[in-house]
DNA sequence: TCCCCACATCGATGAGCGTCGAAGTCAGCT
DNA sequence: AGCTGACTTCGACGCTCATCGATGTGGGGA
């Protein structure tokens, strides 16, 4: 069920083909980064120094509402891209980068160990 | 096309945030990615000795009509994924492998310069 | 020339998704 | 306890998309 575990058994796209379940756990993960607003979202969180990022930060460099940030932010963390943690009233988003890392193995990245 | 221009101009997620335009294609191509039949045709033609496929071959991969399997491949095409070209009675489907090298860069392959 | 085969395009349909306002939750402050 | 601020969840709406059957196209072969 977990999805990094999927990613980590996929082999690269150009090795051999991917069998149904292996493919459509990387799609669900790559459905995720096929929105603009996400992968803006995710380099926000991805580039901060520190690694954390409060929610209003991320609403404020969007003309959209609250809500549909929450949402995108839920995507995110359900593929296994972020996670987030509440310190007092704030909700702090994180990169989780193996997963980045696994996408770009399957891509055919040249395997760095 | 231009899509793959954008993929060459926008920094890895890790580096800065993305700006509007270069998102909106990346997430082009993400979403094209984002489909599990499109994942498994890739990988089928990327992994194919010889880098060719008849689309025949791939129709008979997969329970799908004729017409789906068409639309998908357009999509890959559309993206700067695959090309295509007619000979004789068949068409055949070959890989662009700068597109996906593009995007595993922004992902956060190790740079390779 | 006519037919057949490989593939693309068209039009329709049902499911999924992005977006919003409204309402709910949770923590700190007075 | 009550209030306020930071997010999340809910319900709904409009649009996009995956899929299909039917139809169009283009190239060989008989």
């Amino acid at each position: 069920m977990e999805l990094l575990q999927i990613l980590e058994c996929s082999p690269p796209l150009a090795r051999e083909p991917l069998d149904a379940e292996q493919a459509a756990g990387v799609a669900r993960v790559f459905k995720a980064l096929g929105d603009p607003v996400r992968l803006r979202i995710l380099s926000i969180v991805a580039s901060r120094e520190g690694g954390e990022v409060c929610v209003c930060d991320i609403t404020g460099a969007f003309e959209l509402s609250q809500p549909t940030i929450s949402h995108h932010l839920k995507v995110l963390k359900e593929v296994g891209l972020l996670t987030s943690e509440r310190r007092a009233s704030w909700v702090y988003y994180r990169l989780v980068p193996e997963t980045l890392g696994e996408l770009s193995a399957i891509l055919g990245a040249p395997a760095a160990v």
